[in-house]
DNA sequence: TTCTTAATCCCGCATTTGCGGTATAAGTAA
DNA sequence: TTACTTATACCGCAAATGCGGGATTAAGAA
């Protein structure tokens, strides 16, 4: 069995320093190499060809989160873990949005670091129970804004609605719907007034934002 | 210090037993309730008043997200534990999206349970690695459809594209940007062309699907 | 200095849209 | 039967939009 290769981006030396002889005095791992900022990162990534990045969030130089990005682009199969002090979740957020696998805090034990990293490595994505609550929290303010009003919508002014939202003009629609120019026109008014917007604009917004569609 | 209450819904009769002695057992917890379907659902709850439920997926007769989504519904301060047989990407994203804090495997250890049942009662979202990543896959795929294309919109052409989202017209727009109406017409213009469009509606549509603004 | 870009503004015109009517046929609930 | 809803269709008009021009100014880049 092959160890699990581990490579450090963390400004802190003392910390530095613990995670690795922690991962490298471990059973199954192995620390390929620790790094203080993210200069050179894809040439020294390109060396020491890691399994696992454990990553921090704030760093001198180039950030945690720009440092993911480039890691994704250019080695896909790495698997990041973020180690963070804070609990900021515009941090989480951008760390999941770029890439990031797995969110832990630095006031994690010792066993809880080498467990993370092994559950990064096998496809999971550890994370503390309150960190999880806010990736729920984000994802659920911004995959389901609402979704439960109800505008009565018939079925033919759905349908209708959905033809607008893909960018037709009136006379596309009605002749994808298979109506006069005119009946959509009569759709459309009661549409606008149902929910309450007077422009093609407001309601594509709306039915988009509110998944009406 | 008060134990943390919980209620069961599990269709299984051995692991509903099994649970509801695992946690009255427990320092610290009650086992106020344990039943095997939806059935009475509120009435059941306005009875047990827990802090936590630990609610099954797969039950017969009203199926575990929609029990979900009643509980946040009438009692927003229960905080619900998912336990499941499968990991399904579908179940997941809905559980998540209808308000469960938590989701765990039925092959979780007592251990675990106890766990993951004082987590969310803490305000964290327990949940496995594997989970985890599901949960973070369905965010990166909807929070971040694409993002690449580069549209080199200016400043101002991205100021008023922001604008006519919200569902603005022309004039308002100039009275938002402070421009003239007739500059308003000229950015659009090459707004439009930028984007490959010709059309309000489709401009909105792009600019909501790629996330220019 | 010249060239380019971004931002500003105006005109005109054909088309589209928003909104006010009116009206008919089919199906459904009271 | 009598409403009510849904879908259908048309007219007219004011306003908004899309698109073709043209034009000036300030700021940088070559």
């Amino acid at each position: 069995m092959k160890p699990i290769r581990v490579t450090i981006f963390e400004d802190n030396r003392h910390l530095r320093e613990s995670l690795f002889y922690l991962i490298s005095g471990t059973e199954g791992f192995c620390c390929a190499d620790a790094f203080e900022d993210c200069n050179d990162l894809v040439f020294q990534l390109k060396k020491s060809m890691p399994d696992v990045v454990l990553m921090d969030i704030e760093m001198p130089g180039m950030n945690g989160i720009e440092a993911v990005k480039i890691i994704k682009q250019q080695f896909p199969a790495i698997q990041i873990l973020m180690q963070t002090i804070f609990y900021d979740d515009d941090n989480i957020f951008n760390a999941v949005c770029a890439g990031a696998s797995g969110y832990i805090l630095k006031t994690t034990s010792p066993e809880g670091y080498m467990e993370a990293i092994r559950d990064v490595f096998n496809g999971g994505s550890p994370m503390t129970g309150s960190v999880a609550r806010r990736v729920l929290n984000l994802f659920q303010q911004n995959v389901t804004p609402k979704g439960n009003t109800n505008y009565q919508l018939t079925p033919k002014e759905k349908e209708i609605l959905q033809q607008l939202i893909k960018g037709k003009s009136y006379k596309m629609i009605a002749d994808a719907v298979g109506s006069s120019y005119e009946t959509v026109r009569t759709h459309m008014k009661n549409i606008y007034s149902k929910l309450h917007v007077n422009s093609n604009t407001e309601a594509v917004l709306k039915a988009l934002q509110e998944k009406i569609v």
